[in-house]
This record gives C-alpha cells, structure tokens and sequence, in this order.
DNA sequence: GGTCATATGTTACTTTATAACAGATCGTGC
DNA sequence: GCACGATCTGTTATAAAGTAACATATGACC
C-alpha cells in the first residue's frame, strides 16, 4: 500500500504491475461512468497503452498503438484521444519529455509531482499537497491565480544511478 | 529592492525596466568575464532580445531577431546561443511554453519557480528554495537525485484576471 | 605560426502539434 | 422509429519546434 502523499517508490521499481493496471482501469471506468463520459476504443486503446507501459509515451508512439490496432493512423486521432484523457485527469502531460504518463490517482483533482529517470526514462508520480499550495499561497500573495502547475523533477533514479556509476 | 525569496510582482506591472535590463546585463558581463564565458554577438543579441522583451520568446521569434541582425538565419544558430544561455544559468526554458525567458537573478545557481500568464505571456520568476529543497529531499528518500527542477504555474495575472472578468 | 578547442554557417531532416472540414455516431425527445 | 444537436472520427495539409552532420572560421595558448 502506498501513502498517497509520499512518492511511489514503485514506478522504479518491481511491482504487482497486474494488479497496478486493473486498479487505475477499474477507477477510470468508475469515472466515467459517474460523469458520463465516453469511454471510446481509441481512448481506450491510448490509456491501455500508457498503463501497460508504465512509463512516459509519446503521442506518435501511442498513435504506432492505434495503427496497429486499426483505430487510426493519422496524428489528430492521437492528438485527441489524449485530450480527452488529460482533461478528465487520467492522463498527465510530462512538459520536460513532451510525453504522455497515465495516472496513479483515479482522475480526482490533484496537484501531481513527476519524477523523470533520464536513465531509463520512468516516471513516478507524487502528490505533495502542501507543496503545490504553498506555489498557489505565495501566487495569489501577488495577485496572481495559478489554474494549473507542472512540477518536474529530472535526474536518476536508484538502479541508473548504480549503473552510471559502474 | 526586490526580496530574492519573493516572486517578482514586478513582471506582471511597470517598474524601471530600463534599469532592470541593464542590471541583469551587468550582472552577465561580470559572470562571463569571471568564468572565461565568451559572449560572442549571437550570444548577446538573444540574451537582449530577451531582456529588451521582459517575456518568454520562442527559439524562432529569437531566430528572427538575429536574421534582422545580420547573425545568422538557420534555426541551429538560435538553438546553440539559447543552448550557451541556458546551460549557463542566463536564461531559463519555459518548459510549458517551449520559450525561453532571460534570469533575472544573475546567473547564480539557483532553483527557480515560474509563474506564466496566459492572458498577457507574461513570466515571473521566483527563487523559493524551500520548494526545491522539499521535493529533492522527498526525491533523495526514494533513492532519486534530482538534477534538474521545473516548477511552472499557469494561470492569471492581476490584470488579466480583471480584463478576462469584464 | 602551429594547434587544439570552441564557435559559426548551412543543408537537410525529424519530431511534435494543429487547423480545417467532411462524415459518422450517440443520446434525447417526440 | 426518427429528427436533432452534440460529440466523435477520418483525412488532408501544414505549422512549429528541434537536431544531426559536416565544412569552415575564429580564439587562446604556447
Ligand atoms: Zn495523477
Ligand atoms: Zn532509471
Ligand atoms: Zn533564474
Ligand atoms: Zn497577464
């Protein structure tokens, strides 16, 4: 079990990805259907995608996805199908890698913080509440309403740092 | 005077930005002429062009700005004067907005917080290290050291707020 | 003035992302 | 059932952002 507000030591690590997977499906499907919203194949096709792989994905290789599953080859197809995934919250954009990641906390708004192994390209996802309030606290100090926050850190995780250093 | 650990209310309002541009080009030179950094004109020509702005330009808008200045005309010519600015610390990447915004805090070694209107363009930058410090400790937990921050926030600022409003 | 490192000029290309518009499908009310 | 608006899909074409590679030039140092 995971606190939600520690960064999961998982995503670099071995995991129940079975179990990982079926969670994150069985509460985006939950949503969903709470807020009426379309599960279509090719958005399915895209968040299948991004949770089997675990780690970030560009739109041109899940749009590689949706060609051989025959859901679509040009990239709008791709384009749209991640819209539609990051504005409802199971889908984060990683700026730094211009990359896609799925999320790990059931689409409820969230504060995400992104860890980004430039080793083997993994990405863990955190939430850390007070840290993203206290951005907004200090913003809205000088007038300033933060809608949305990219929190990125880049650098090496446990196993690639061994590796580079060996 | 501006309190480093503040964000800079400045950016989103008038201030003295003929003094403001000059001081952050000394504070440059000086950097350049203690580290043996060569300051050659493509160089120089972006970093004013960015300071002369006083918001996030992307790599083409300061291609065209050299192309007027007779300083080259092919995007690696951009790329590698903003690839010398930034990895020097005189220019930070907007990661949210693939642009570049000049620092204002003279090219020491720092973590920086941006805050990105979406009315206006306009950037200001922040130094809050307890943010920084925070994550990378959460990081450090996790066997995670981070090399690189991006924090970003985007949204409104005062004045936008108001405009967007009526 | 030779030489090594750094910087520039240029061509060609890859990757990422969007505009625009025609057609299909879905949910709803009658 | 079927009209209707809303949403989703398919496709073409193009824009925007970034890089690889290689030849040439310049600077710093001895
Ligand atoms: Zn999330
Ligand atoms: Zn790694
Ligand atoms: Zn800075
Ligand atoms: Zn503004």
């Amino acid at each position: 079990m995971t606190r939600s507000s520690d960064i999961e030591a998982e995503a670099f690590g071995p995991h129940d990805h079975q179990a990982c997977r079926a969670q994150a499906l069985a509460a985006v499907e939950a949503a969903c259907a709470a807020r009426r919203l379309r599960m279509t194949p090719a958005r399915a096709c895209v968040l299948e995608a991004l949770l089997e792989a675990h780690r970030a994905m560009t739109a041109y290789e899940l749009l590689d996805r949706l060609r051989e599953a025959g859901l679509g080859s040009q990239p709008p197809v791709a384009y749209r199908a991640l819209d539609f995934l990051v504005r409802n919250g199971f889908v984060h954009r990683i700026e730094r890698l211009s990359a896609f990641v799925a999320c790990t906390h059931g689409g409820s708004e969230h504060v995400a913080v992104f860890l980004i192994c430039r080793g083997c390209r993994g990405v863990a996802e955190a939430v850390l509440p007070q840290l993203g309030a206290g951005l907004a606290a200090s913003a809205a100090g000088q007038g300033f309403s933060v809608e949305r926050m990219v929190i990125e850190g880049e650098g090496l995780c446990a196993r690639c740092r061994e590796a580079e250093a060996a």
